[in-house]
DNA sequence: TGAAATGTTGGGGCG
DNA sequence: ACGCCCCAACATTTC
């Protein structure tokens, strides 16, 4: 009798799961795994990582609803490259299925459990289900790949219907999953040596945490567009993380996205599928462009002369540059794990153009900061905020971190939320603490560099060497 | 999904 | 009354 192993990876959920439904649709046993792949842990720089902790308190849920459904989880700490042939040997498996993805290192990881497991006469399918659209799915009429976003969007606006949105009702077949035997609990983080962070204080996690989040959003995606912007309002989905893992289905939010935009012609809807839009985008970039994960999407910018300066990191990873939009964003992603979209704009534009700082560094430090990390967005990301990456700002568009704090915090809100030390200051001041007049510093018993530091470069200044930088390699 | 420098305009103060 | 200057306020260009 046939029988599948299903390997979830990136895609924490039952339902609406492509690769699992088709591994419940082929008609034999059905097996689930997750492996904890030491791969990729062995390499976080922190035994307290919150995205390990997501994953863990996730799979809690995926495995009850398959135990409910007579099967289980089968989940293990190991190299996955060699354990996904071992297991689906035990199991007798005739294929492995998962959904495919499309980062370089899963790339090479796949071949290679697909040779592997060919050498046993073992199949292999990797499915579609992280996006909507994958690869060559969207392309000019010339037939190459985009490498502009907006007339991609509108490329993909056009090409998209309803069959592409629909729901995988992987759900439904749970009734052929294989039964396993006295499923045996699952490895505990301490066992695989990762300590707690209480991650369920920051975010909701698995299946449920998602469609609360998503339940939330939609209540408000018509003020979508107005919102976004402004850090301390809630105006954003949060659903970021959730998205990175899959605990809930991209093309179930692209088709609420969807309708909303197509039939109320709901503004806020609209901005907020470009943004979904956005990471079919750097998926398919990536895909095509896989040298862009190391260095500039355009060559020529591989020549820039960073300072690259580690006391000037330094300062801007721990938040103390003395400018407060760049450290009280610093510290929310230093304390939870997150950082507004907004935020993570200014803080990279900074990095880059004010601190002549390698954009590299940066995108090391969300990456091994950011509970919604997804390569091909914090990569595309960064090249976009450092000009060095496809459809990118131009190299002369420098953001002044003050002109950006009064225009998107205007009463210091978010600020004083992060960096209390402040919280006495005018409105007026709270965006650049050294011009507070001696009287104000007086009246609130503030001194800058006692209290909070004094800037650590001069804007004014680095833009001029940022643009003579820039300048020189074109 | 900017900001700064430069250019233009027009009202009001003043001789 | 008139011209001149100053300088916001807005527009354009430059990076």
């Amino acid at each position: 009798m046939k029988s599948v192993l299903f390997w979830f990876r990136r895609d924490l959920r039952v339902a609406d799961n492509a690769g699992l439904y088709h591994a419940l649709e082929s008609g034999g046993r059905v097996y689930c795994t997750f492996i904890f792949d030491r791969d990729i842990l062995d390499k976080l720089p922190s035994r307290a990582d919150r995205r390990v902790e997501f994953i863990w308190e996730s799979l809690q849920e995926v495995h009850q609803q398959l135990v409910a459904n007579g099967g289980g989880l089968i989940v293990r700490h190991a190299s996955a490259k060699s354990e996904i042939p071992k297991l689906a040997a035990e199991l007798g498996v005739n294929a492995v299925y998962t959904n495919e993805d499309y980062e370089p290192a899963a790339i090479a990881r796949d071949r290679g459990v697909a040779l592997e497991l060919n050498k046993h006469s073992i199949g292999f399918e990797a499915f579609k289900d992280t996006v909507v659209f994958e690869k060559s799915e969207v392309l000019t009429l010339a037939g190459k790949p985009f490498s502009v976003f907006t007339p991609y969007k509108n490329a993909w606006l056009k090409k998209v219907s309803d069959a592409d949105l629909k729901p995988f009702p992987s759900e439904q077949l749970l009734d052929r999953l294989a039964p396993v035997d006295s499923p045996a609990a699952m490895p505990s983080l301490a066992s695989m040596g990762f300590e707690t962070t209480n991650i369920k204080s920051i975010l909701t996690c698995g299946m449920s945490g998602a469609a609360q989040l998503r339940d939330d959003f939609i209540n408000r995606i018509a003020d979508y567009k107005d919102a976004r912007d402004f850090p301390a309002v809630k105006g954003v989905s949060y659903l970021s993380t959730h998205n990175r893992f899959g605990t809930i289905s991209i093309r179930e939010l692209a088709t609420v996205a969807h309708a909303e935009t197509v039939r109320r012609k709901n503004i806020g809807a609209e901005t907020w599928l470009a943004e979904l839009i956005w990471r079919d985008f750097y998926f398919q970039i990536l895909w095509h462009s896989p040298h862009a994960a190391v260095s500039a999407y355009k060559p020529e910018y591989d020549q820039l002369a960073w300072q690259n300066d580690q006391e000037l990191f330094a300062a801007w990873c721990e938040a103390r540059t003395g400018y407060p939009i760049i450290d009280a964003a610093m510290r929310q992603l230093n304390q939870t794990g997150y950082m507004h979209n907004r935020l993570r704009m200014i803080v990279a534009s900074f990095l880059t153009k004010d601190l002549l700082i390698d954009w590299r560094w940066g995108e090391k430090y969300f990456a091994d900061n950011l509970n919604d990390f997804d390569l091909s967005a914090n990569n595309g990301g960064w090249q976009w905020a450092a000009s060095t990456g496809c459809d990118a700002q131009p190299y002369f568009r420098i953001f002044n971190p003050i002109t950006q704090s009064e225009r998107f915090d205007p009463k210091g809100k978010f600020i004083r939320r992060y960096i209390p030390e402040l919280s006495n200051l005018p409105d007026k001041f709270i965006h650049a603490p050294w011009t507070l007049p001696p009287m104000d510093a007086q009246a609130t018993n503030f001194v800058l560099g006692r209290d909070y530091p004094a800037p650590i470069v001069d804007h004014a200044l680095q833009r001029e060497k940022a643009l003579a930088m820039y300048k020189a390699v074109r």
